[in-house]
DNA sequence: CTGAAAGCGCTAACAC
DNA sequence: GTGTTAGCGCTTTCAG
């Protein structure tokens, strides 16, 4: 900028305002310049001017892993939404290790970003992290997982909901006798268990204490539960699960025995992942809407970085949507 | 910083070094730094080193698409492997639109990224693009897709090496009439129909053009590019395809006309993608060893950002590996 | 319309 | 051991 500058006998100001557009000048001053610049091929620099305007104009992004096809469709969301308005994103995983969480934030942090959205898995708000963001006035948004205690807005879908979805559509599909596949007990994993007792319980059906088994994240491990429930008493007619993994680990155990899918037993999983419809049968999902939440959490964090002063956080839940598929398709 | 060294009557400068640990100093006058800076709660602006340093410790990432499996294995390996040595990722992606790619690879220029890593989707190589990074003596990478004329290094897997795997594979497990659905005409999926004629003339067999079929990236070109070739003559009892989705597709086709996989078809894939082993029939493919050829360009980048002066462009390729499951196996 | 001065927060080189 | 000086490349403010 410099070098253009003495070139043309002018101030490094009049230079870098005419390439930023700002302010009026005469277009023959504004040409010579704008010639000038492209053929030297100059491009500005990013971290001078971040330094001198006090933005980056860069959002930190963390999430457990973004290997997982729902972090990366929500990831890809928040880059789409952002990129329009000038915005990278810059993303960093923690391997679900609340340590490495927590320097990583940090990490993003001293880097200046604008603006960050956490998936976070510490099991409760690290005050220390808010109270950094709140004094640099550096809006937080929570997605997915939320973070009781926490001091950031928050957008994930409705837990609750996808346990309800999941129970009242094999309710109609006519099953009777309804199992469910828990996750682990994180809040997202009693919400959906909650959600779906509920809804059950409104159409009066109870499941009983033995009917709700414990399960992880894995296909492994829906395996193992439903092997369990199959070998300590009569075959429920349907299964809820925690997520699609787990899902197609019941679904392994129940073809083992020798039960059909979705005639003996219907299946629903949550999250939709890719390929539910490739499957061996094709997975009967609740659609967590990576994108839209991805989305969301985005138009709020550009809305909060625009913002004069701090705004009020915010909460936002987003309904999640049944996908039917063969392993619930059966007719009452 | 300014604060800390006011605050102590010492110079700005002598509080960097502390804070970095550069250069010795009394023992009470690092304790008081220290502390102080613990007590404020200080933290380092890195936009600010960046500038003065001129290194941001920030590496560049340009994918097609990391909502792709592969790509968001290779983003992880590359951020693993960086991340010891304090470099952060800023992914971007480009949608296979080269417009967006350039434009994107020059804004991660711009930001003072100290390395590139590029799967690029140019037709041929961006000269300007590479011009500007040589003048920068910024180290660039390029994986998975080669650039013909790229002034950079490459890390991809052997793609004539996947053909021949799944020839080789095939006419093991006693087929006999193979066809190919090979991917669009680009350079990959041209390399890996090559390698698997090769194989098989090797073998003797020849594979006449009627049963090579042009498909896409896609489970539903592979399903219709299948389809046609079922409904052309004789079936053939060995596929080879260009990658796992075609794959899926071609087993779908297979199935539908009442053939069994692998006992009529065989069939063998590439890419290995996430739920391969959860399909209907759990798909034989090659692996392309994403996180390898994550973990290898990081490391080659982070040469070449520690190099003094320009090292010679390197070419990696990576050993693919084939998988065998269910869509295969077969004796004979 | 243009420019001089000041500064963003930090580091490198060299002096004391 | 510690401080001084001089930037890094840009933007903002304000004066003309």
């Amino acid at each position: 900028m410099k070098d253009i500058a003495d070139d043309l006998q002018l101030s490094v100001v009049t230079v870098s305002k005419i390439l930023r557009n700002k302010g009026r000048f005469r277009a023959e001053t504004r040409e010579r310049v704008l010639r000038r610049a492209r053929e030297m091929d100059y491009r500005a620099n990013w971290i001078a001017r971040s330094l001198a305007m006090r933005r980056t104009f860069t959002i930190g992004l963390l999430l457990p892993d973004f290997t997982h096809s729902f972090f990366a469709e929500i990831a890809k969301a928040i880059a789409d939404t952002v990129r329009p308005h000038g915005y990278h994103v810059i993303i960093s995983y923690f391997e679900e290790d609340p340590q490495l969480e927590k320097s990583e934030a940090e990490a993003l942090i001293d880097r200046q970003v604008d603006g960050l959205v956490i998936a976070s898995a510490q099991p409760s708000a690290d005050t220390q992290l808010f109270e950094r963001a709140r004094k640099r006035n550096l809006p937080v948004v929570l997605i997915d997982r939320p973070l009781i205690g926490a001091d950031a807005s928050f957008v994930g879908v409705d837990n609750q909901e996808i346990g309800r979805l999941a129970a009242e559509h094999l309710v109609a599909k006519g099953c009777r006798r309804i199992a469910i596949l828990r996750g682990p007990a994180v809040r997202i994993g009693d919400q959906r268990t909650t959600g779906a007792r509920r809804a059950l319980q409104e159409k009066g059906l109870d499941v009983p204490e033995s009917c709700i088994l414990t399960a992880g994240y894995t296909d492994e491990s829906g395996f193992q539960a439903m092997q369990k429930l199959l070998g300590t008493g009569p075959a429920p007619d349907g299964v809820i699960c925690f997520n699609d993994p787990v899902a197609i680990g019941a679904i392994k155990a129940i073809l083992a025995v020798g039960l059909k899918v979705p005639e003996d037993v219907a299946v629903v999983g949550a999250g939709n992942i890719h390929y539910s419809d490739l499957l061996a049968v094709p997975l009967t999902t609740i659609d967590q809407k990576a994108s839209q939440t991805g989305k969301d959490a985005a138009a709020l964090l550009l809305a909060q970085i625009g913002a004069k002063r701090r705004s009020e956080t915010k909460t936002i839940l987003i309904a999640p949507q049944l996908v039917e598929r063969e392993s619930s398709r059966r007719f009452q």
